[in-house]
DNA sequence: TCCAGTTGTACTCAATCTGAGTAGATCTCG
DNA sequence: CGAGATCTACTCAGATTGAGTACAACTGGA
């Protein structure tokens, strides 16, 4: 290895041309639905197909910093502020773009809701969109069998972006066991029934309300009381409920654990 | 993006100049401590010092496969048989690495104990390295701070292969958590005792003995027993005991969690 | 050969955690 | 104003956990 990198780097061109992106999934939770951010290619190959935003990683820029750019970019939004950005994974497989070697480090990102991204900004158009409408099967399955959607699904990802956001929601999905991260799904103040909506739109499981409640409470460092209420009850009716924003915590100590992981586990 | 990319793909060197390598976090158990396959760089940059092994990634060439063929070459083992390989995450800052653009996709990757590899196979010396020598720090910390190997350490890694290390040992930890991997340090069949060592070694942490085998048997799927015993008992007493090989679970539910991560949470 | 010390395995027991259900007060909507 | 929904706090039985006890089987050294 030393050798052939010594050599090469005096002769760039002996490097096979590798092309790095990076792309990103981007989640937010609107009317208690889970959406990602997709932007409609306006060039071949894939025109006209949805895909994840991302782009080339430029050449004095992190890759962290690029996928931040591009999230940014698309969301219409300055600032990483409440975001989370986490990296995901690489996907590099010789024929994943049909023009050359490309390998594109994905990024996973949690969004508190957005307006919708100004169609203005860009050629792009830019969407966020249900994932359910998406037809993904429902686990993510072994990481190196394709991820098919489902037959009659409007919507097509374009490249290998149907595996990628695959392996976004379970990596979400998980994410939200042991950290605070669904706090990143919210305003900065929230209540114990929006934070249960953030899990349930994830999972796409319904949650006991009062072993929610208990559990929450009862992690140190997960929430803490803000000693407000909302100014109204819920939109069908009952009490006002408090008001929490996130705690200090890293980890979820002990983790809530999603229902019934028993069928996943062979 | 799209216009770019289509533009692009006629000129290759419209992209800007990226090299593509992987490097490869090999863990085993040696002696009930925990070793990394580490090579003796050979030349310039960071000439003599140890580094991850790794190398670039071939034209047509799976990412995986590509950190596969350098655990092979480095271990001298044919087949990956055994080994658990899996990616571990993407290193690219700009600066990684002196002489040019290196975006690097780390892998992990356990293995049962194995001989040395064959010093003549390669012009570079490779070696099975206990982990507790390499003076990193306990904790992976935060990904965007260095990480600094502790001063007087012997063996300084090249690059910032001190933080892949890191990473890839703070992954393998929890990876023994919810997963059944660490049968994939042990032969084929062991011992309750010897999945305990691997736990321990892997964790850093001593396990009460009863505790883990009731919890062990307990968890659906994650061993079976063969019905045959060691042929000796221990080496310093004890009866012989049984035997078992991994089970067909491909995640422990519930899971074995590491004691006292209360100190990592905040 | 025997003994001291170690180990594998199986218990016990109290403390904790979990899922499921109940209950009451509070609020919205019609 | 009444029906229905929701927030929050309980209760309770069952499961899980950490810690300790018990004992037979085994090794190495006396």
């Amino acid at each position: 290895m030393t050798e052939e990198e010594y050599l090469a780097a005096y002769d760039p061109r002996a490097f096979p041309a590798v092309a790095v992106t990076v792309d990103v999934v981007a989640l937010t939770i609107r009317d208690g639905a889970l959406h990602v951010l997709l932007v409609r290619r306006g060039g071949p190959p894939f025109e006209g197909a949805w895909a994840l935003p991302g782009g080339f990683v430029q050449p004095d820029e992190d890759l962290r910093a690029a996928a931040a750019r591009e999230l940014l970019e698309e969301t219409g939004v300055t600032t990483l502020g409440r975001f989370h950005l986490e990296q995901l994974a690489s996907y590099g497989a010789p024929d994943r773009d049909p023009r050359m070697r490309v390998v594109s480090v994905a990024h996973l990102a949690f969004a508190p809701d957005l307006p919708d991204p100004a169609a203005g900004s860009d050629a792009r158009e830019a969407a966020w969109v249900p994932v359910d409408a998406l037809g993904l099967p429902d686990a993510a399955g072994s990481r190196d069998r394709p991820v098919r959607q489902r037959p009659g699904t409007s919507r097509r990802l374009a490249f290998d972006h149907a595996r990628i956001l695959a392996d976004g929601l379970e990596r979400a999905r998980g994410k939200l066991e042991y950290t605070p991260l669904a706090t990143r799904f919210t305003g900065p103040e929230f209540t114990i029934a929006e934070l249960r909506a953030v899990y349930e739109a994830v999972w796409g499981d319904s949650l006991h309300a009062g072993n929610f409640h208990r559990k929450v409470l009862s992690v140190p460092g997960f929430v803490e009381s803000t000693g407000a209420t909302t100014e109204r009850g819920g939109t069908r009716g009952g009490p006002r409920s408090k008001l929490y924003r996130a705690g200090d915590a890293r980890l979820l100590h002990p983790a809530l654990l999603r229902p019934s992981r028993e069928e996943a586990v062979r």
